[in-house]
DNA sequence: TGACGAACCAATTACAGATTGGTTAAACCA
DNA sequence: TGGTTTAACCAATCTGTAATTGGTTCGTCA
């Protein structure tokens, strides 16, 4: 009986790596599966702890199969690490950069818009017009500001872009969070945003998609300007 | 006794929101600090539960605090929430769908690459046109391409812009994921992406904005066309 | 010396119980 | 009758304990 145990001694480094190969093929299993625990899965091979564990190192480092402490061996490629927390990424910027951000991407999403909008999504959007020239207070203004921007993110008819927008929209929040405006005073009927915004919207509705993504590049910037004269007025 | 316990009965309706406002100017509370869970706190302002939840309605509904089942009131405005979990967006998005939106965003970062790169930018674009050259797999090759494009990325000196990128590219990653390259075949020597590389390379050394996010722009479109014939092609 | 086995470590999961905001319905009072 | 209060219940969340799991160390033995 002892010998019986030892049959298989003569392949004993390389052995395990080869018995968990036929292990794995006979499964068939599909990607991201999950297999058995070491210690039961070198009991059912025959194999001690150790040699399974090199032959597993070895799977693993040709990317046939990844291991984590507590969560256990799955098969296929580990899955992406994911360090893009909105909070994250707040900590490690500045407004001037977000504003930046703004200015490269959201000019091509209106572009983008203007290619794909429905009317309803441009129906959205001029609801959102006519609610910012009705806001009382700055903080109704930017509600209204803030739902038109993501209804021409939506017009776009991509997630990927939406998800983006959002997570933009998130951080822009997070990073200029105390800096909410406090005035009770009601927009001017004058505001710069309110022509620049009708310009953009029409641009979409025209499909006219190079004047879609200036004319809210010119908006963003004044946005900015704005952003800066404010600054400086405070200090 | 039981009269003194019905002193404030007057103020029934709006007693709760007085005695709230009270008790929370009195502890100058800091922001984001939780305050006693609804029946206590209730019983120790004396006032019934409903009442204090039309107060704390109120209170939310005016942005100065915010509550969660199972976690609690709190003070200040509700944190953002983080629906942009990467395998969250890949499971609703589709190929097709990431490559538009590489093709909306990243010739906008090559663009603002040529603006901001430094030497050492392109320093390290230049060492990833000449790894992919050198790449003897598919495996390798893509592995010096995801490296150059998130070069460029960096070269845009822009945190956020920079996070936007790796998000975009771990949904693209989760999405195309069962499509990996098999073949050991190398990549030939004509492969249409070194020249388009180049070119983008070439264009950000010059500060040449608009050539950069054209370049960014035509090797993006040969990469979709061949995504769609190599799909073709397998069936 | 080198492999084996056992014990131990730290990260993670699983699960039960308590907590908490939200809802509903019956009891109660005016 | 109409509104308010109370109690019970619901679902989401937190907390803490026990079990699981990959990784490590150390003594044993051939």
């Amino acid at each position: 009986m002892g010998a019986e145990d030892r049959v298989d001694d003569i392949d004993a480094g390389q052995g395990a790596l080869t018995q968990l190969r036929a292990y794995l093929a006979q499964r068939e299993l599909p990607a991201n599966s999950r297999l058995p625990p070491e210690r039961e899965l070198c009991e059912t091979l025959g194999v001690p702890r150790g040699a399974l564990r090199k032959a597993l190192a070895i799977l693993e480092g040709h990317g046939e199969l990844w291991r984590h402490v507590g969560k256990g061996t799955f098969t296929g490629a580990r899955p992406v690490e994911e360090p893009f927390s909105v909070a994250a990424i707040a900590g490690r910027t500045h407004p001037a950069e977000v504003m930046r951000a703004r200015q490269v991407v959201e000019p091509e999403i209106a572009r983008e818009a203007a290619l794909s909008a429905t009317a309803d999504d441009i129906a959205e959007m001029r609801r959102c017009l006519a609610g910012s020239r009705r806001a009382e207070t700055w903080r109704q203004y930017e509600s209204w500001d803030n739902r038109l921007h993501r209804a021409i993110a939506v017009a776009a008819h991509n997630t990927v872009l939406l998800a983006l927008f959002d997570t933009l929209n998130a951080v822009r929040r997070a990073v200029v969070w105390g800096r909410l405006r406090q005035q009770p005073t009601r927009p001017p009927a004058d505001h710069h945003s309110f022509a620049q915004h009708d310009a953009v919207v029409a641009a979409i509705e025209d499909r006219d998609l190079a004047e879609a993504a200036n004319a809210m590049r010119r908006h963003l910037q004044t946005v900015e300007r704005n952003l800066l004269a404010a600054r400086q007025a405070a200090e």
